[in-house]
DNA sequence: TGAGCATATGTCAGACTTGACATATCAATC
DNA sequence: GATTGATATGTCAAGTCTGACATATGCTCA
């Protein structure tokens, strides 16, 4: 985000956790903004189902991620705290594949 | 990437730059932080594409992402300095279609 | 009830990323 | 070869993200 300028927005993003559907409507964000959280949210969602399906317990994914079991928790919660980086990595050691990737993000 | 454990890995990551192609065989990275890079090199590429096809500068673009022209060249370059979720910001403010993110992601 | 496992939430030091700035390179025009 | 506009590269203070840890909650099975 916009260092600088974004620094209240992102704030307001942080405070209201942005994990109920349409946040975007509520807080005025860009459509870019918006559009970003979008595929964060998704993402989260698709690592959960992913990693279910494969039965791995949060701890399991962490390991293979070479991360914790609490920001396993925190990925698929769409805590505002996860980078995208954070979330495609996890994408990828949860087994989800990269066309699911692409379907989550377009 | 896992912040203890990788930072080596992550130093030779920067100190090649990795621009050139193929460097996941060169360097031994995990399937899952190849897929990542390889991501991000299409991404940047995606940027560079959009940014010319509408006849915006690397200063004009910036203003859009709220950024500077100096970030904006390294987004291009495909600078290990350079987040996914910037990359991604970068991608939308060039003007590039969600579906041509995912085309560059699958 | 309680032991055991899975998941959630808060915190923080340390590692990473960012916009901004300075400066360099390159091409086109004069 | 000087000016101008676009792009590249290095640096850094300030801000963000991360793994790890502590701890809480919830569930299942004896």
């Amino acid at each position: 985000m916009p260092l600088g300028a974004n620094r209240p927005k992102k704030r307001r993003l942080k405070a209201a956790g942005w994990r109920t559907g349409s946040v975007a409507e509520f807080l005025n964000l860009t459509p870019e903004e918006s559009a970003l959280i979008e595929i964060k949210l998704r993402l989260s969602q698709l690592v959960k189902k992913a990693r279910i399906r494969r039965h791995l317990s949060q701890t399991a994914l962490a390991e293979k991620l070479g991360s914790s079991q609490s920001r396993v928790a925190k990925i698929e919660s769409g805590d505002s705290s996860v980078s995208l980086d954070l979330l495609v990595r996890a994408t990828f050691a949860s087994g989800a594949t990269r066309k699911a990737m692409a379907r989550a993000i377009a």
